[in-house]
Formats: structure tokens, C-alpha cells, sequence
DNA sequence: TGACAAATAATCAAATTCAAGCAAAACTTT
DNA sequence: AAAGTTTTGCTTGAATTTGATTATTTGTCA
């Protein structure tokens, strides 16, 4: 067996059984304890698994990377119909805002066939997936790299969306409340999506449910600015009176 | 059997299997292991295999984000080694410029315990990375996102990190060559490395030893402009001399 | 805390693999 | 058919990898 499928096997093994020891993998891939040490030393140093005495066992599942993987994971049938449901409100020859979030960042593949549109994004991740999929043209926007979000924020993002007026703004957010809207944990995120908001004609939400009844820090518009809400259930009764009088589409994707 | 032909066949064993030997491929299309091997040497040239000791693998097929996360993972090892030397040239209080290579990329959860340096990418991975990994701040680069290269390019791109000037510019290339120097496949990409490059006191080139002898498009800079360059092989001699005459300290991270 | 056992790291020689050089074979061109 | 070019397989020395051996470290239990 060549030395790279060997290390290829050992990591597959290792993803498999979150813990597997020096002796089985000796067995399981035909090769002596010391080899099998040499392999998962180097395979360690590349940061593909955590070495424990005895063994190796798969990476914590907190470390930074894998935790933006596994978040990307969550829910990701609820996000998907919503995202189903999103496209509707998509024309050829318009321009929108996308957020960082990866709710919005679902659309993304599901706009493979159209070809003049214009996205700006201000998500790592969506920005990826936009490279990756699609063919029409899209916009980074600039600012500061802040820990744990995936996006850019900061003036220099706020400025740069400024310079834009769209048709469209999708976007999530962390909590929804009847007094608050739409809100979200930092000033950060919130200032660049107020300022996507006040450069947007229309104003579309995706929200899962989990998501009503909390409020943080600041909210990104108000009840009444919002034109499109789209969800993964039935809201409550209150929640469905408060969209009635703010004249808000409501979407229900089941 | 036609030599094209014997490629071919190579390539289509070489698929279908993930990894093949030497000796399985010299059987299984009649020819000696020395021919084998000078047509593994073409096919890795040409970018359509990777050779592994031993035998060869395929490349990670590069459509969709999934090709994204794969390509990542490929050459790990080595790429950490050169990330591994590259950190030596960090100091507190500096800022750097980092491209959108995943080669630079390998550097970043090595800065973890610093706390005061800069660092402004155009590369969405390498932003998502240093949002997860690292407390320093970090600045992202504005710009049109492109198909398939993971990275802010464009106008806009080139007017931001004309803004700064920092203390190195750390980058990776498609192709290296004596004649052309670092090089890249597209216009927009050599736009912002050439850039990044001039606004920066020092330039460390990352290359790994399979971008030797490529020439693509166009040049990031040249030889001379470039300081330190990191490579994980002892490089050929006339590279060598080359090196000594631009005066390029040569780190081969083994 | 100290001693013991298990696991790991370091070292080394044998085996494998690789690149370069070289001459024979095969193929082209004239 | 002859001369020149390309390709091939072999040989050799260098480099890498491997399993065995020995020293060192780590964790556990008395």
C-alpha cells in the first residue's frame, strides 16, 4: 500500500470511530505500530486528527474550523426550504444583498441557471460558495475580519455597501422578537446590515423558528421595514397579527 | 501502444483507482517501471495527477464547494511544513499581507498566540480561517468574486491594499519559473498579487516543488523582488544559482 | 511519592523507490 | 536505406521508508 493511501485509510478509520488504537490500525492497515506512529504524528502535525496516548481519536469538535463546518450543518433541511421558497423573488437583470449567514447562503446553488444577476455578499463562506457555483457576477465586501463571525464588518464594509442601491436583501439573523425585529448579537453585524437594509428596495427575512422570541443586542430594522418573511413553521398567532399589520408577506416553507 | 495512448490509459486507471502503484501500472499497460515513471513525471507536470511515492493519486476534481474543502486537504503535509518555516518571520506589531492560497493559508493556525499583528487577505478561506483561529485583527479586501478562484480580484481589490503598506507579503503561485518568476493563470489574480507585492518591504514566496517549471500567464514580480522563498524540496541547481544571484534566502522546509 | 508497565521517541540497518545517465531499439525524415 | 531523433529499459548512486531495537517518557497504582 503506498505511504498517502495508508495515511488516507488511518484517516477515514479515525473519522469513523472517533477513537481507534495504535495496535488495531497496525492491523487494519497492514503495517507495524512504529509506522503506524510516524503516520499519525505527521497526520497530527497537518491538524487532520488529535494523537491520545494509546491511539488517535478525531479532531474536538470545537477547534475553530470544523465548529463553521458543523454550524453549516445544522438544520440544514429547514434552511433548505426556506431557500427553495426564497428564489421565487429572484429576476434576471436585478442586484441583491446577501448576508453572511448561511440560511441565505442556501439560495446560493439554487441560482445556478441564472446569468445576469448581481450579488453583493459580505460572508466568507457565502462569498466561497458564489465562486464555486455560480456564473454570474458577485462582490466582496471589504472590512474588518472579526473573531468567530465569517464576514467582514466595520466602516469600511458600511461604506462599501453604501455605494450600491439594489433590488433585494436577503437576510437572517440571530434572534426575531415583536418589539425588537429582526436583531443581532453585535454592533458589528447589525451596522452593516442596517446599512444593507437602507440601500435595498425590497426587504426579505428568512427566519427558522428557533430564532422568534429572542432578543439581543440591537436590531437591523424595524417590524415594518420588512417586506418578505420567510419561515420554516406556522408563526405564532401574535406574530402572525404583527406581520398582518406591518403588511409583511409571509412565506411558510414546508 | 502509442505513448499519448499509454497516458491515457494511465490517467483512466489512475481515476478510477484513487491510488495505483508503479509496479501495478508498469503490468497493467506493459511497460517498465522507468517509463512509468518519466509518464507520471509528464502527467504530474501537466497537472493532471499527483504522484505519490510509490505510485500516483489523482487530483481532488475541482467543481463545487466540496472540491474547495478536498483541495485544502491535499498536500497538507508538505504545505504545514512550509507554513511551519514561514513563521519565523512574523514579529509582534507587523503587518503582513497574505494572498488567497491555501498554502498561506496552513500558516494561520500557527499565529495563534500573537496578539498585535496585522493581517489584510483577498482570499475568502484564508479570511473564514483567520476569523476562527486567531484574536489579532484582520482586514478583508473588497472586490469582484470570480469563478472558481476563492478570492476579492478586480479594480477595487487593487485600490484597497494600495491603502496599506506592510511589512511582508506572503504568497503562493500557480507556476514558478526562472524566466517568468512566480506566476499566475489569470490577469486578475497577477493584478492583486503584483499589487500586494509592491506595497510591501518584503516578499516570502511559499512554492511547493510541483510549480517548478510552469509558466502560465503572466508574472506576480520578479526573481529579484522576491526576499525569502520557502519550498519543500532542495530546489534544481540552476534555480539555485539563480537564487544566489537575486540574493533570495532559500528555506527548504524538510 | 516511588516503582512498574505501557506507550512513545530515537536510532539504525535493510529494503524500496527514485532520478539521471547511458546505450539499444524504434520511429522519422530525407 | 541512411542519418538523426525519440523512446525505452537497464544500471547506479542517492534518498526515503520501514520494522526492529533501544532509550525515554508517561500514566497508574500501591
Amino acid at each position: 500500500m503506498l505511504i498517502d493511501e495508508r495515511k488516507q485509510e488511518i484517516l477515514s478509520i479515525t473519522g469513523e470511530r472517533t477513537y481507534i488504537s495504535v495496535e488495531e490500525l497496525a492491523k487494519l492497515v497492514f503495517a507495524s505500530p512504529a509506522t503506524i506512529r510516524r503516520d499519525l504524528a505527521d497526520l497530527a502535525n497537518a491538524g487532520l486528527i488529535k494523537r491520545v496516548r494509546g491511539g488517535a481519536s478525531v479532531l474536538a469538535p470545537n477547534t475553530g474550523e470544523v465548529s463553521s463546518l458543523i454550524r453549516r450543518k445544522t438544520n440544514v433541511i429547514e434552511k433548505k426550504r426556506m431557500a427553495q421558497a426564497a428564489i421565487n423573488y429572484f429576476r434576471e437583470g436585478e442586484s441583491y444583498f446577501f448576508d453572511s449567514s448561511t440560511t441565505v447562503g442556501q439560495i446560493i446553488p439554487l441560482l445556478k441557471h441564472f446569468t445576469d444577476i448581481t450579488v453583493i455578499t459580505n460572508g466568507f463562506d457565502n462569498a466561497m460558495t458564489l465562486s464555486n457555483f455560480v456564473s454570474f457576477s458577485s462582490y466582496m465586501a471589504p472590512g474588518i475580519i472579526s473573531s468567530n463571525v465569517g464576514s467582514s464588518v466595520g466602516p469600511d464594509t458600511v461604506e462599501f455597501v453604501s455605494r450600491f442601491y439594489v433590488d433585494a436583501f436577503f437576510f437572517s439573523c440571530r434572534g426575531f422578537s415583536l418589539d425588537a425585529g429582526p436583531n443581532e448579537g453585535t454592533i458589528e453585524q447589525q451596522r452593516v446590515k442596517a446599512a444593507m437594509a437602507s440601500r435595498a428596495r425590497k426587504l426579505i427575512c428568512l427566519v427558522d423558528h428557533t430564532k422568534f422570541d429572542r432578543t439581543l443586542l440591537s436590531s437591523d430594522c424595524g417590524l415594518e421595514d420588512i417586506d418578505v418573511l420567510i419561515t420554516d413553521r406556522e408563526p405564532p398567532e401574535e406574530y402572525r397579527e404583527a406581520f398582518q399589520r406591518a403588511n409583511i408577506d409571509v412565506v411558510v416553507a414546508g
